[in-house]
DNA sequence: GGGCTGGTAGTCAACTTTGACTAGCGAGGG
DNA sequence: CCCTCGCTAGTCAAAGTTGACTACCAGCCC
């Protein structure tokens, strides 16, 4: 379950046809880079992988107006759409307590038809359920408290992000049932993504690492 | 803030003198196999690694007696000792939203002095309260709220992570003012490592990755 | 007494991530 | 008219991570 790929394949998926530096920036409009390892050189490592792997097509493109390098451009293929939806479904349902893969999910779970995006949330609502029995059988066997001790507190710190990942989870199931959002199919999509110049009004006003002085 | 470098200096530590094996199977009694990264790859490259830059001290030993390669043990020196220390303190204080970091920070928090504990973990009061003010300010400024639709979402889950992330470090902080646990300087320690040739009363049972079939 | 299993101890290549670095162009100041 | 700043767009080496693979020995079974 790659985070960067889930979120690099969406980005690109919703322009069509992007750059880097076009991802780049939607991912920081996204914050992002604040919950995810979402960085250049990530990104576009990531933008070269797939294209390598047939997940994404490459166009050499002549240098933009704005100056700069030459850029290349990626389009989404057929097998990279593949690829986008089976990583979205395995970010909302599988419960692996790394919360930036739930973020990502979320970002791009409109793109799923609203029916399906309940049944896969149902299911993880029941892959936490499943997770935390196991933690608990597993570290409190028939004779007394398994781990006695501080490291007690690890297990009960699982216990309580399981259990209120499942109240929050829970939460959001009740909002999309009850009509939340625009899901696909339902008429003119919700797409936040910039447009080529827009300004993004959600800059940090952080430097990028690899800005002049 | 490497979370495999904490958790490495720390085995070391505790055993005084290690070897990769026996901090692997450290790893796993505290299930840290499950909530970090913590596969023999990483560990053995984090010995190289700080044997390399003076954290850890490498001896090379003659061959076990129960067969296998020649081992190379370590031990931790001053500077390991002060890296580990300032790990540790940043693991707890800091919040980064990832949970393995505050795992690894509570497997070793008795390491710390009681008063010591309880001052990281008011200061990681502090910045998860601080980190939740910088996340709602941003994201819905004055003119109504800023990411409308289902991005919202993803600020939302933030926010209630945050939330209750704090609600579980109060308790614990309360547990630790209250006299729970054995912390530095209160005598006999807690110390949660195998003895060499002590079996694994919480071994998975699932076989390691290079284990022959 | 030969083979199989399981435990000990670790290596390695491929891949990913990180953070510093490069380079071109336009706008604006002096 | 030159110089610096900031934006666009990206590269790269070093570090870290992953999962498969190696090699040795003991005990057991047949």
């Amino acid at each position: 379950m790659s985070v960067i790929r889930l979120l690099v394949l969406g980005a690109v998926r919703q322009h069509g046809r992007a750059h880097g530096y076009q991802v780049r920036n939607d991912l920081e409009y996204w914050g992002a880079h604040e919950w995810s390892n979402a960085k250049p050189g990530s990104i576009y490592h990531a933008l070269k992988q797939m294209a390598k792997q047939g997940l994404l097509h490459a166009h050499e493109v002549a240098p933009s107006t704005a100056g700069g390098p030459p850029r290349t451009e990626y389009e989404i293929t057929g097998r990279g759409t593949e690829e986008f939806f089976r990583l979205l479904r395995e970010a909302l349902t599988s419960y692996d307590q790394k919360p930036d893969v739930l973020s990502a999910g979320l970002g791009f779970i409109v793109d799923l038809e609203r029916e399906e995006a309940l049944a896969l949330l149902e299911r993880r609502m029941r892959a936490i359920g499943e997770w935390r029995r196991a933690v608990t059988e597993y570290y409190t066997p028939e004779e007394g408290p398994g781990q006695p001790g501080h490291i007690g507190e690890i297990m009960d710190l699982w216990v309580h992000s399981a259990d209120t990942g499942a109240d929050w989870t829970r939460g959001l199931i009740e909002r999309i049932r009850g009509g939340a959002y625009t899901f696909a199919g339902e008429g003119e999509p919700f797409v936040a993504v910039l447009a080529e110049g827009e300004e993004n009004p959600y800059a940090t006003g952080e430097r990028h690492p690899g800005d002049a002085r």
